[in-house]
DNA sequence: CGCGCGATTGAGTAATTTCAAATCTAGTGG
DNA sequence: CCACTAGATTTGAAATTACTCAATCGCGCG
């Protein structure tokens, strides 16, 4: 249970023992049933969740009650609002899960005081966060330089396990079409 | 001209003027000219950039020969191609001078030593790595939730400078939409 | 004056969305 | 095992949005 962080950690840093127990002191395991909300619109946002297992999704409500999907999460990644959680501030988006799921996760105050009392996990966080923006980075370049039918091409390049797992609807919401169009496009 | 790396630090962590002295020894000053280029695709990425002054884009060139503009880099901000400079690979964007610009600029070597010298600058990296992953998952939202018009509205309202210094060409590019396109936007 | 760059405009075309209806699928309870 | 339902997917047709290509305009600078 706890062995997917360790790992997850030790890919940037390598620990002690004492150390990851350290580090775990500061986590809280959580489970979450499929469809359960983690981080609602609107209310603050006290935790970043590890996902241990499971798939949850990130998204956004617009004012037509659109929802628009910013992120997926599967096991090893981390996943909420980004924003909120880090300037504390109401979150403008949701969390939720599409499969039951198993978390650990850690409080803004537990994170910053981690990484004040362990630089190796300053470190970690930093290497983590870094991949996270080119990862996005990316992502930008994609919606800014191809259409839809290649923003799909390119989605199911980069994460084929994912279209196996998640209804084309949110594929669609993902990338930024209609799922319509989406499906038009894996017809053809 | 270090006096604005300083403040920018100081944003985030505090520093006795030994520390500043030594975190400025990591820097190296380099000024371009309006057209010239710090970055080339295919080439590896040497440097990250602090910006003192001028203007810069970040871009990459599709097959079809389109420009399309990543980043816009400002005083007080950074560029480089973050992938290709973290994992030392070689380029697949171009930064170039849109003015002529003075920056400050660090090798990887020397920002790892940095941080593990020094926690407060890997504190600071990291601080600076999350505002930037933030402000990219917003603009991912804007790009898969918005219309052209939309976005350029979003774009007037956060960087309302940035437009009077850049050609419309460039905002078009770096908003995903055709010249024509946003020109009429703007005409309506 | 004339060049060069950026911005604009028009017309035709292509891509995508919207709305509505029909299909399909997996899970549930009888 | 079958009928039923909710969710997901597909399909069609019309409307909208955005793109492409080509031509023109406007302006600052040598």
């Amino acid at each position: 249970m706890s062995q997917e962080l360790r790992q997850h950690i030790e890919k940037i840093v390598l620990l002690t023992d004492e150390e990851f127990n350290f580090i775990l002191s500061h986590f809280t395991a959580k489970k979450f049933l499929k469809h359960q909300f983690l981080i609602q619109e609107g209310s603050y946002v006290e935790n970043d969740y590890f996902i241990v297992k499971g798939l949850l999704k990130s998204f956004h409500i617009d004012e037509q009650g659109k929802e628009h999907i910013l992120q997926f999460a599967m096991s090893d990644w981390w996943i909420s609002d980004p924003q909120a959680y880090h300037n504390q501030t109401k979150a403008t988006l949701n969390v939720s899960c599409l499969e039951d799921s198993e978390t650990l996760y850690i409080t803004l105050q537990n994170r910053e005081k981690l990484c004040a009392d362990l630089q190796k996990m300053e470190h970690f966080f930093r290497k983590k966060t870094t991949a996270g923006y080119i990862a996005l980075q990316r992502r930008v370049l994609c919606l800014i330089s191809n259409n839809a039918n290649e923003r799909y091409e390119d989605l199911l390049q980069q994460y084929p396990d994912l279209i196996q797992r998640v209804p084309k609807t949110m594929i669609a919401s993902y990338l930024g079409v209609s799922r319509e169009t989406l499906s038009r496009l894996i017809s053809a």
